[in-house]
DNA sequence: TCTGGGGTCCTAGGACCC
DNA sequence: TCTGGGGTCCTAGGACCC
């Protein structure tokens, strides 16, 4: 049995933790730059604002008072999201953080579930319950769970189960439109396949369905019951092994969660739109700096990076320029990284052109001392990891992101800096900005 | 005027090897 | 007229997730 517990309407539940005032409200939290809604309370959704509405689209609703925005804070998000998975791994044999707001576990068994009360003499996990759906024991350690997250945390979530991943996801979005936000899938779950559209299924996204139609696969079940050849002919190898979730049959790999990442990135449109070679110099170095410092916390070094500037065009879009570099030698230090893609920076400026954001890439990852292909011409010594940069990290965990940078990162106004105008406080990671209770 | 950021996996096709 | 077989590696593009 899989179960998945996931945090209803996550960054909006976060916000209203400490701000009572959004209680009831119809609330939503802001993506980077205040761009569009990314998540929306249900008096939001009832009023039928759709997810990804651009924020100047609503403005004046907010002003009004009808509608409430908060910037998104992703400090604070994960460290709620922390703090549910430490309750999860006290309560469940198995916990697989899935993303910020959404966990696989595996639950006890039935057997340790039970406590023996009800005379369970078959606690086998794939065996038919013997229990009526209403009264599984895994229901009443699901409620308990909720009721644990929402007493210590204060994030209402909705929980799952089923016996594969996708099926658990079901079972999920049924538990949380329940009073008691938990759901267990029937051992025959045909009806509930039957009534879902197959774009609700984990791992259909917005393309799949327009296929799909074309073979008269409309409902899950549709898709639950499809010979495997058309399946494969619309969606490889990967909709099959969601078929065969839904099936009952796990397909779903665990994800390895100490493996290294391909890439490691970092990018971000600007608040006002960039014309200056400054500002493309300056965002890109401080992006790098931000990447390199989440590749030295993986304990990797980078081969090369891209580096790419997107362009405002007239109706949305914009095309997007960029440039590749190989280091001389793999290196996670932020100077050595600056010193490599800096003339390419140079290279990639037009002037005349506004630029709407700026990023950074970095590919060829592999761990210190990792056997590797050198140059049989290069005479640079290998580097090892940087020592000045362990320096800067300790020093920027202890005082704060972004105390010690690099000049190059700017020293002035950072125009092209992002807006979040209506950043909440971070009252759970920073001393300074703990509640004030009178 | 104004619409996010960070990833993964699979497939087809091309270039190459002997 | 008729031109092999078995393989690897890389890349671009497409699809998906939150």
């Amino acid at each position: 049995m899989i179960g998945l517990v996931d945090g209803n309407n996550f960054f909006v539940s976060c916000e209203r933790v400490f701000n009572r005032k959004l209680v009831g409200r119809p609330v939503a939290v802001l993506s980077n730059n205040d761009g569009c809604c990314v998540s929306r309370s249900n008096e939001f959704k009832a009023l039928g604002i759709p997810m990804g509405t651009p924020y100047f689209q609503l403005k004046n609703r907010e002003a009004t008072g009808e509608l409430s925005f908060c910037s998104s804070n992703y400090e604070l998000y994960g460290d709620m999201s922390r703090r549910i998975v430490s309750i999860l791994r006290d309560e469940a044999v198995d916990v697989e953080q899935y993303s910020i707001d959404e966990a696989f576990i595996t639950p006890p068994s039935l057997e340790a579930l039970g406590n023996g009360e009800r005379g369970m003499g078959n606690g086998e996990i794939g065996s038919r319950s013997p229990f009526p759906i209403t009264h599984s024991p895994y229901l009443a350690y699901g409620r308990r769970l909720r009721a644990k997250i929402l007493r210590w945390v204060g994030i209402p979530c909705g929980v799952g189960f089923a016996p594969t991943k996708t099926l658990a996801k079901i079972a999920n979005h049924i538990g949380k439109k329940r009073p008691d936000g938990v759901f267990l899938m029937p051992d025959d779950p045909t009806e509930i396949l039957a009534s879902l559209p197959v774009g609700e299924v984990w791992g259909v996204g917005r393309r799949l369905p327009v296929k799909l139609r074309a073979s008269r696969i409309i409902t899950a079940q549709q898709l639950h019951d499809a010979p495997d050849a058309t399946i494969r002919s619309i969606g490889g190898v990967t909709l099959l092994r969601t078929v065969m979730e839904l099936r009952g049959i796990p397909c779903c790999e665990e994800k390895d969660y100490d493996a290294a990442p391909d890439t490691v990135s970092c990018s971000r449109s600007f608040g006002t739109p960039a014309t200056t070679l400054e500002a493309l110099e300056e965002s890109m170095a401080s992006f790098a700096a931000q990447a390199a410092a989440k590749l030295r916390r993986h304990g990797l070094l980078a081969s090369g990076c891209n580096i790419y500037a997107q362009i405002f065009a007239a109706g949305g879009g914009g095309d997007f320029v960029g440039r590749t570099v190989a280091f001389p030698v793999p290196t996670d230090a932020t100077n050595e990284m600056l010193r490599a893609f800096r003339p390419e920076v140079t290279a990639l400026y037009t002037p005349g052109l506004r630029y709407r954001k700026t990023g950074i890439v970095f590919f060829g990852l592999e761990k210190p001392g990792a056997p590797r292909q050198t140059d049989l011409f290069d005479t640079t010594p290998p580097t090892g990891r940087s020592r000045l940069y362990k320096a800067v990290d300790a020093l920027n965990a202890r005082y704060g992101k972004g105390k010690v940078f690099s000049a190059a990162e700017g020293i002035g106004q950072r125009s092209w800096q992002m807006k979040r105008s209506k950043l909440s406080k971070r009252p759970t990671t920073r001393w300074n900005e703990l509640m004030t209770v009178r």
